[in-house]
DNA sequence: CGACAACTTGACGGGCGTCAACCGGAGTGG
DNA sequence: CCACTCCGGTTGACGCCCGTCAAGTTGTCG
């Protein structure tokens, strides 16, 4: 049996739908923009910076990143994400790509024309609505990010990382009773925390050894979530996931 | 004499005409929304993390800082403001605030209903859109400094610092030669850095040592541009200024 | 079973944090 | 006009968290 397009574009209108008020009209005019579908292997740049990119991506399945480099070369990945995550919206309305984006996993990908996507936005304010507000919860969390590495020790900055991947993940309904697929190497961790690989090593030890987190190689069983969360200082509000924290008219 | 509402508004719609393709019609539109002026002190909080504001403010005179705080009470600020900036124009679209501004100098602001800015948005797309570019812009600069304070070492990111404030200075019209404002204490670039005051104070003495910065009080002479940019790694492509990195149509 | 990537461990060093004292200018009040 | 205060900047001593380097070990996939 082969997927419809509404099937693979169900979570990422569900993420959208969470986000605002969304007619099902509006997810029909989405579900029936044009898709490409293409799968990928583990490591696939979908474009890189200074890459002008006509088309943006929604993840259907798989895992991606966002990262940047400094000129000499190192690197910070800058966020993460899953199923049901349009990836680069933004290019809607930025031509030149900031950053690269780059899978962690084999992913399967929906490749829809941004001009298709912006003329779509314009026709349906309410769509262009969901649109950017999903932009502004991207921001939300590059500034929590900002906070994290600038602010918090490797045992928090790594905590708040498995935290706000557990939340997500969880939204996502990719997660059971606290246990979540975590596909990244200790060296991507440590480029997401702005850390080494062999401190986030040390560090993964040290909150195993405090009874916080499990690991079997790439998932993350949390143990004691309320533990983690204080280890991180982890609010999770920044996400802006509940409907309190919208506006929705 | 009286300031008119087009001199109030004039950094604030040539920075969003920088941004993208704005009608005299749609610049009409926008200095007629109503908008109260209000003088504050330095170290004033136009809102608070959890506050849910029902205005925004276009910051017409003066600095400000958004900040977040971890919940053992370390600050870090994830963005610094100008002349022309529009602040929080996330909040059209989600209501809870999740960080919290402070005014760095005395400001005059620009008070606006966001009902009012959100009603113009959805009547003339082209507006919206350029708010939405706006965001757009503050989004790529959070990655930025999520690289910044992640894998850049102190000289660098305070470099990268001056490198951004004096580049966005130029643009607003707030610089000469090189040489600009910059209103914060030591503290202040510590909190902007993820740094202490302490280190930020010996870094800084020593980008003056090397030749590059010349520093009395609260202004920054810039001696040696092209040196700075090297230490810092800069590279402005992020700021999305010029209407090469910009989709227009 | 061999090759390669990822993970692990130990030794060592340095960049940056911490603590604490002191300086200097601006505002304030007597 | 000068003492007082306060805030921000400056300096030194010291220590730790985390980076670096390098050598294993484990796991994975032909």
């Amino acid at each position: 049996m082969k997927a419809t397009a509404a099937d693979l574009w169900g979570p990422a209108t569900q993420k959208l739908g969470r986000l605002g008020t969304l007619t099902a009209d509006d997810i029909q005019a989405i579900t029936a923009l044009p898709m490409k579908v293409r799968e990928v292997k583990a490591g696939t740049y979908l474009f890189r910076e200074g890459d002008e990119p006509s088309h943006c991506c929604v993840l259907i399945a798989g895992y991606a990143n966002r990262h940047k480099l400094t000129t000499d070369g190192s690197r910070q990945i800058v966020s993460i994400h899953m199923r049901g995550d349009i990836i680069d919206l933004q290019q809607l309305l930025l031509t030149t790509a900031d950053h690269s984006v780059q899978t962690l996993t084999a992913a399967t990908l929906g490749m829809i024309s941004i001009r298709q996507m912006k003329d779509l936005a314009r026709e349906r304010p309410s769509v262009g609505e969901a649109f950017w507000r999903d932009c502004l919860v991207d921001a939300s969390t590059f500034r929590e990010w900002v906070l994290n590495v600038g602010r918090r020790d490797a045992p928090a900055r790594i905590a708040h990382l498995l935290c706000e991947f557990g939340t997500r993940s969880e939204s996502a309904g990719l997660s059971r009773n606290g246990k979540f697929e975590l596909p990244m190497t200790q060296e991507q961790l440590a480029d997401a925390t702005g850390l080494t690989p062999v401190h986030v090593n040390r560090t993964l030890q040290r909150l195993r050894a405090q009874g916080l987190i499990e690991r079997t190689m790439r998932s993350i069983d949390v143990v004691d979530w309320d533990g983690l969360k204080l280890v991180a200082g982890f609010r999770g509000s920044y996400l802006h996931e509940s409907m309190g924290g919208l506006r929705n008219s």
